[in-house]
DNA sequence: ACCGGACTAGAGTTTTTACTCTAGACGACT
DNA sequence: AGTCGTCTAGAGTAAAAACTCTAGTCCGGT
């Protein structure tokens, strides 16, 4: 493996154990074990650095959330979702937390993040949509509910890890998991038709063992 | 008004405006008007400006979220709560973004900050609970479901400035301070007996009327 | 043998930041 | 008048961070 890739490892590494606008060049140079200058012959500057990692995030969502989604969506489609999501936002979790302060010093990031947050938040809102049009979803109170329905799963998502880590978690365990995993699927649980909640839930717990 | 209270208050603004993480004890004391000697006259460090800042906003939230709490919780009494709370969340915005940033620096304030948010939601979770016994919340599904709704009341909450910030709205408009209410209410508003969650309804609109 | 391009080292520069130190102004009380 | 405590100024320091520059090494192709 290349100096490129292990800087890349490196920085997620170290943002991740102490938060991103903690780590410094030098120190992810002298961590990989190469010297500033071969750090710098690689990427223009620090944020080119955050930006590969942040490709990375976004190739690896965008994956999980849009592939397959055939109709009618299977329970075991929806655990899938929530699983794999919460296991990227862990993976990266520098990046869930202080996102405004990574965006403010980088403004190209920031475009792109918007980007990604405005796809996102669609996407849940179709996938909400499909799951009431195949009669899943019981009084959801028009497109106006579902759209706050996606925008809440985005915002507990989204912000699941950060909450984490200020509780002082500094280990994600199988147990905070799950607990994040029920906290975003109770913000859409009390429209479902209960036997196909109850089929998520099973799913959940399946997709669990090993 | 003395140089400790400008300066305190110049350090709200600037971190409000720039983040926290953007301005420095020189700039604050430029900002103010003040000589860096004086500010670290009054201040220790600089954490402990921010420190100031958070008692502030520790004192205004604990006097909203605790007080005169009779039961039975009337419909104003809960539309007061989001109102007043997100216009508290938006006036010290800074560290709403950026908490685990700040955190990170300061173990002192971490502690302090941790302990605030184990009783607000610990207070949501009684209030939830007090709704259940005024016979207002229809199938709870228990304790463990009230505390589920507490902790993504607060997740919503702590985390909707933030959102609005990321999206690149500098500015707060009424606007988004209704979508952000809408958003909190949706939390627990499927659970809500159909009449009382209107008449909180009524009662934000009521309050947004001058 | 040697040439060119990809890669690497590491000392050094510049800028910024938190914080210190000394000297003094101002007002209240004896 | 004098003195003591509170407050203020502003030049200065020390450390850290991002980034640059020069001098190479290594290796495949001719």
């Amino acid at each position: 493996m290349g100096n490129r890739e292990r800087i890349i490892e490196t920085t997620l590494r170290l943002m991740n154990e102490l938060g991103a606008e903690a780590v410094g060049t030098n120190r992810i140079a002298a961590e990989t074990g190469v010297s500033p200058g071969n750090l710098y012959y690689h990427f223009g500057n620090r944020e080119e650095i955050v930006r590969a990692l942040f490709d990375a995030l976004e190739h690896e969502f965008r994956d999980v959330l849009q592939r397959d989604t055939e109709r009618p969506l299977a329970p075991q489609r929806i655990a899938a979702f929530y699983l794999r999501t919460f296991d990227l936002a862990w993976r990266y979790r520098f990046f869930f937390s202080g996102t405004l302060g990574l965006l403010r010093r980088d403004p190209v990031l920031a475009g792109r993040y918007q980007a990604l947050q405005s796809w996102a938040i669609a996407e849940l809102d179709s996938i909400a949509t499909g799951i009431a049009e195949d009669g899943n979803l019981a009084h959801p109170r028009g497109a106006e509910g579902i759209a706050s329905l996606a925008l809440n799963t985005w915002l507990i998502w989204s912000n699941w890890i950060g909450f984490l880590q200020i509780s002082g978690i500094a280990e994600i365990r199988r147990a905070d998991m799950t607990a994040g995993i029920n906290q975003l699927f109770d913000v859409i649980a009390p429209y479902l038709v209960p036997p196909f909640e109850a089929a998520i839930r099973r799913a959940i717990t399946d997709e669990w063992a090993p």
